[in-house]
DNA sequence: GTCTATAGGCTGATAGAC
DNA sequence: GTCTATCAGCCTATAGAC
């Protein structure tokens, strides 16, 4: 009897928790974190104003666990694709590349409104720089792995050059998966942005032929520091 | 006498009505429409709270001003840099997108402070999309140009094509451009995202070779017409 | 054109009852 | 855990003196 109350007082706690962290991952992801007020979450959620302070603190501190809740997910599956393609007998930078990207795209704009939202917070809360600390905490450990595996399996590519175009890569992912719907002005309608699925199969092309661009450029260079490449 | 006084009034108004315009670029670019107060902008254009009001109207109608300001600078700089690659024997596509980018960093790392911010506020704001509808009008002219001239250059480009190749170089310029601190992170200070030269000469490869896979993409396709491809 | 003063409402955060 | 009530301060926008 007690041990049933305490489980019904915690189901409850979450349930309550998560419904906060739910309204605010979607509020955040449309209007930006100074666009939402904590009034805003707590009443889309059900809940009443002084819940948010009782469970997060503050509004920043709900912030950030809207950010960490689902960062481990989304970089287990990552590095599951990362060891899956090392794993292959002569992986291309484009099977690389799709390995960090299908993730996202997948839970970007799949069944689950919940990771839809938090696709698209990630996207328009990573150039502002505000959160550019809590992003780096969240995801670049795993950004680092799949650098180090560029110059291992793309010679051309020496770490500042497998960085720059990693970024480049990450930047192009997500100012897609914004549902920016100047594609569909400029368009006329022939793209629809909101078809991630059909944007992937251009993406990836693209971002591997940028990646090889830079990996070619740094062939056709003269090695600055040391000679480790042979000239012309 | 009276055409002096007149002259000093005008002076004095314009000013003012720059100084608040600068002071919104400023701090809209480091901190978001919602984030900036109209406090904020008036206190350090020197200005009483009421002058934005006067000359503005309402603080949306600041922020349109804002980004109207400088935009007809960019697109004629842009469409000049068009017309000169397209007279051109063989233009090639790294010089059309280089035409369109080059401006726009030589402002965003010029010695105007104004201009610098602008480029970054472009940046940050074109994700969230609640300004879609303005970018569109001071942008998509200049943008369907080029498009069609990317089509012209690269037959393996359809219209469709181009479009998405294009906007995929859009939102790979735009989000190396606001001084991501993750590259000096992760390259350990080897890259200084400061340093916006050094970027965009890494940035113009990058994008023709992406611009140039979608092109090969298509052109390994079948026509056009015919069956449209499926989207997984 | 520019100012001060202020209206009317919303903000993040807290106190205390239950 | 959850609520209502409330604080002190900030917000956009306006009124009216100069």
């Amino acid at each position: 009897m007690a041990n049933a109350r305490v489980t019904a007082i915690d189901r409850r706690r979450t349930d309550t928790r998560d419904r906060i962290l739910d309204a605010a991952e979607k509020l955040f992801s449309e209007r930006g974190y100074d666009g939402v007020s904590i009034r805003d979450i707590t009443q889309l959620a059900g809940a009443g104003l002084a819940l948010m302070t009782y469970h997060f603190g503050t509004k920043d501190r709900l912030f950030e666990c809207v950010l960490e809740r689902r960062a481990e997910v989304l970089n287990r599956d990552r590095l599951a694709a990362l060891d899956a393609v090392l794993a292959r007998q002569n992986p291309t930078v484009g099977e690389l590349l799709s390995g960090f990207v299908e993730p996202y795209v997948r839970y970007g704009s799949g069944p689950d409104a919940g990771w839809r939202h938090y696709c698209r917070l990630i996207a328009i809360v990573g150039p502002t720089g505000r959160w550019s600390e809590l992003l780096g905490r969240l995801f670049d450990s795993t950004a680092e792995k799949f650098i180090a595996a560029l110059t291992r399996i793309e010679p051309g590519l020496d770490e500042e050059r497998a960085t720059r175009a990693f970024l480049f890569c990450v930047g192009t992912m997500v100012t897609s998966f914004t549902g920016n719907p100047r594609l569909d002005r400029l368009t006329k309608r022939m793209a629809i942005a909101a078809d991630l699925n059909r944007t992937f199969d251009y993406l990836i092309p693209f971002i591997a032929g940028g990646v090889a661009a830079i990996a070619d450029l740094a062939e056709r260079e003269a090695p600055p520091p040391s000679p480790r490449r042979r000239s012309k």
